[in-house]
DNA sequence: GCTACAATCTCTAGCGACTAGAGGAGCAAG
DNA sequence: CTTGCTCCTCTAGTCGCTAGAGATTGTAGC
């Protein structure tokens, strides 16, 4: 196996588009790495090993300048781990948040839809709903 | 009360900022109303009525694309409100799918930081799992 | 060596739903 | 009359990519 491909074989490796591994080095998540005579980017695995970290943490919905922390940490492995795990718990927060917020509006949107009792516009339930806050559960969205 | 307003008016009473208000109208969920001689917009309460309505729509996560529709379909009282319904419930679809990815990231990133043991970051957990996939629970994120 | 064709390069623009700012004109109050 | 607010249009930025144009490089078959 060789341990030096192109953009290419990287992408293969890693699951992660082409233009997209181009994105990440412009946005410094990816070094930029040497290059052939005839200007191509070649790779080696440590580099699979960064832009499958990269891939991971983009999974589990960390955003491109909290993986860049991550990464810049991970670097320097004497170092306490308090600020991983505070990004970590930063993170889990705002998924939170999102989930709370979303579900709010899930009952809502099913209040909504319930009642619908399927007649004309004129006196749709939803229309009605939407044209008329007041009507909500909650007031705070 | 005046029942025609300019732009800053209508901000006020729907707490819609000014930018965003023109912008529906470049996006065409608002008609472009009439202007004065000197070429500012005039808004009566159909306008207030009609961007109330958005406003709440898009609080309710609705897209601009969904609420152009509800807003046709809200001009045409005689229609049967099954596509309304329809679109109510194809929201609630994407609120509740959202809801289920988000719990399930929630679910590993709080794994991730229970096993933190606050060291080094040479043996971060968190650190680790980022790297390693495989230590997830689930594999499909 | 020559010819296809694939892979790569850079650069620009688009997505959605706004938001921010520049630079200029209109308008009411002191 | 001038200060200061509101309004106008236009452009560009946000985030994390994705898509495409047009040029170049590399490779496989003949």
């Amino acid at each position: 196996m060789s341990d030096v491909m192109a953009i290419g074989g990287l992408s293969r490796k890693t699951g992660v588009k082409v233009p997209t591994i181009r994105y990440y080095e412009s946005v410094g998540l990816l070094p930029a790495p040497h290059r052939t005579e005839g200007n191509r980017r070649l790779y080696d695995t440590k580099a699979v090993d960064r832009l499958r970290f990269i891939r991971h943490a983009r999974e589990l919905g960390f955003e491109v300048d909290a993986i860049r922390e991550l990464l810049n940490l991970a670097e320097q492995p004497q170092r306490s781990c308090a600020k991983v795990d505070a990004l970590a718990r930063e993170h889990l927060q705002a998924i939170t948040s999102r989930i709370e917020r979303l579900t709010a509006l899930k009952v809502e949107v099913e209040g909504m839809i319930k009642a619908c009792t399927k007649g004309r516009i004129a006196k749709c339930r939803i229309i009605d709903t939407l044209s008329h806050h007041e009507h909500c559960l909650h007031r705070e969205h």
